[in-house]
DNA sequence: TAGATTGTTAATCGATTAACAATC
DNA sequence: TAGATTGTTAATCGATTAACAATC
């Protein structure tokens, strides 16, 4: 356990989906900020580039703790490195990727993950023909392998991009071998226990808000 | 009081993002019990093996204009078709896609979006080595006739997968080209006219909630 | 000090959930 | 008919936005 410091013990808000959603656009924008060689800025400076309300800005920000001085604002490497360390950015949490066909490779040779405290460090399949080879430096390894693994490296990260056939009983088999938390990127609603965080990101929900957003303007409706 | 007969002249209303978001997953729920042969399904029945609250979806698909029968249901087929001209995906709505990495090749190689309404007619890139190659079935063109062709073929909805460091360029010539739409998939946030219609699918946004999740759940927060 | 901005509390807005009447 | 389910209206819940006091 530990040393204890924190002297609120709960009620650090738990920040809204919402709000975890717009954090990683906050740094985004610092760091551009950062190579710019900003030393400081505001709420409403962030809100005019990012079009978001300055008043939300704010209060997003609270949920790390940050403190910013009225007039002036927040440090700029300072408000990055606290978003990141408020999100587990700043580790690299060690996750495993199930399911090595193009979105997975896709996201196996999306290195950027890294500075988002994902690192992928090792994929599985059921293909032949990957197993045991590389992509890029992520070896691909038998499904069968899964459990041993994950249980050594005590890994409970898990990405999920197989075909929709397999993702529901992938999903339970990764669930088995220890995993925890399941980005989910197949457009299943996988049945797992309550205890497992899964988090979903399907591709056909943003075209379909896409195509109905669309083709409503197209028709002159109001917005 | 006397007979005042619905006289919505107007007011279908416009749903919801949330209730867009989770109609693909009623279809992908509806195709399976195709599959099974059945013939109706009732909200509550849907319900359980979806864990959403059954109200909740008999209100998401209210605004299909489908109806259901008391007591039975909805006829699966014709209510997946209703979803599925509701969101447009029974027309093949042709896209571009802008840039042609990974990200891009797996949505190229993503034939299913077909099925949801997204039909891609050629990718382009800065890429000497894809440019006038092939990807699949789709051709992979220089950047620079995105304009014409987009013209000529009355294509006005764009896919963009490029570096984050070209993003917001790039989506200014896609709508400097006559796209009205722009399925956003870098992390970027794009300042575009108002009637531009931009549908991000951020993957570190995903990654934040997912992380800020487990780090809680793994501290033993309320959940 | 004056004024812009933070930080917090209150009001508003919108989505979800509950209640209930209609209906097959 | 009886009862389950639809469809709609009302209540609740939560996120956004507004108001305002604190402060540098």
């Amino acid at each position: 356990m530990g040393i204890r410091k924190n002297i609120k013990t709960k009620t650090i808000d738990q920040a809204s989906e919402p709000t975890l959603k717009r954090l990683p656009v906050y740094i985004l924008h610092l760091q551009e900020l950062e190579s710019k060689g900003a030393q400081y800025v505001s709420a409403p400076a962030m809100a005019s580039v990012l079009e978001f309300d300055s008043t939300q800005i704010v209060k997003d920000l609270s949920v790390t703790g940050i403190k910013g001085k009225p007039k002036v604002g927040y440090n700029v490497t300072e408000l990055r490195q606290t978003i990141e360390e408020y999100l587990g950015f700043n580790k690299k949490n060690e996750a495993f990727l199930v399911g090595a066909g193009k979105l997975g490779q896709a996201l196996l040779s999306y290195h950027e993950l890294q500075g988002f405290g994902i690192k992928i460090i090792a994929a599985f399949d059921v293909d032949e023909d990957k197993i045991d080879t590389q992509y890029g430096n992520t070896p691909i390894l038998h499904i069968e392998k899964l459990g041993a693994l994950a249980e050594r490296l005590e890994v409970n990260i898990g990405i999920l991009t197989t075909p929709n056939s397999v993702a529901q009983s992938t999903a339970e088999a990764m669930v088995k071998s220890g995993i925890k938390a399941i980005w989910n990127l197949t457009p299943i609603k996988l049945k797992l226990p309550n205890n497992i965080i899964v988090q979903d990101t399907s591709m056909y929900a943003n075209v379909a808000v896409l195509l109905k957003k669309h083709h409503s303007s197209e028709k002159g409706e109001s917005n």
